[in-house]
DNA sequence: TATTGTTATACTCTATAACTATA
DNA sequence: TATAGTTATAGAGTATAACAATA
């Protein structure tokens, strides 16, 4: 299977120091990605359309608040909908109440498809976390949690909306 | 700051479950990544350029075994490579031994901008498990260890050399 | 005038292929 | 014939801009 991403130019470290908290998380992160996407892709499916489906079936959504949710730009969202809809595992409706609008909703297929996905990635989180110690397991959850939650160091960086396009530095 | 990468697909999830690990590692991956990418930014220098100069300053290294180390393209290399040079940071000096080769050297500016770099790298990394308890610390760190290093189940995939190239699924 | 979804397009990043100069 | 480095180029992925339909 090829690389879905380059590696992450941090993760490349020769000999990665047990301190070195970035290729640790560059590692686990491509690694589990990686082997995530190859798990769905016996399922005709990608993290993302996975993604996709399992929002869009949390109720009814239209492409803008579903793009906005899983957080792409509404062109990606167009894209991932029209691969989406040839593999019959969603369809957009068009909504009573707004005729610019498009609800999407899965199929029968899609919600197969989602079921299936679960399954696959519970198994594989198990798969992988089963190597730990149950503490140490639960402390690397919270830990991971802490640093990532609402006003941890890790917490999502909004990025600047009109920030000038970057040349690229050295 | 625009985002260098796009968040990973399966960083999206809207709920993030206490034990949805891949959102808990693309997330911290993903945001360290970008603050360290800022941060190396001020100095001019990009977390590849970081890499490449530091591993070329441990001994003299060709191109091509640079590129091995650090896992990039010899294409790529050169690219990266004439950035640091336009930058001053490193230079490639013709090899006496053999004449297709060249040795690429870190020039005291280059030494400089590494020594610059692992400051606010470690800062960084000490500012973010800084919000942890001591213990939780080494457990984290140790289980992260457990998961990436060789045969964990979050070890190196290889790439298939000779995979065909994927034509995107769904 | 603003918004939804679409299309067309431009940009970034990386890798493949072809070339040169050596070996 | 094979290898190091280079250049040119193609591919994949994403976002910006412009547009049509509707509000």
């Amino acid at each position: 299977m090829e690389a879905r991403t380059a590696p992450s130019p941090v993760a490349d470290s020769p000999q990665p120091l047990a301190a070195n908290l970035g290729w640790l998380l560059s590692q686990a992160s491509y690694t589990l990605t990686t082997e995530l996407t190859a798990a769905l892709e016996r399922l005709g499916i990608s993290p993302r359309a996975y993604c996709v489906l399992a929002t869009a079936m949390t109720g009814d959504h239209t492409q803008t608040e579903l793009a906005h949710t899983v957080g792409l730009d509404k062109t990606t969202m167009v894209v991932t909908l029209d691969h989406l809809e040839k593999a019959g595992l969603a369809r957009r409706t068009p909504s009573p109440a707004d005729r610019r609008v498009r609800i999407v909703r899965t199929t029968e297929a899609g919600d197969e498809a989602v079921a299936k996905a679960r399954g696959v990635i519970d198994d594989l989180y198990a798969e992988v976390l089963g190597v730990l110690a149950t503490e140490q397991r639960t402390v690397l959850l919270d830990a991971l949690l802490k640093l990532v939650t609402h006003d941890g160091p890790l917490s999502a960086v909004e990025p600047n909306p009109h920030a000038p396009r970057r040349k690229r530095g050295t």
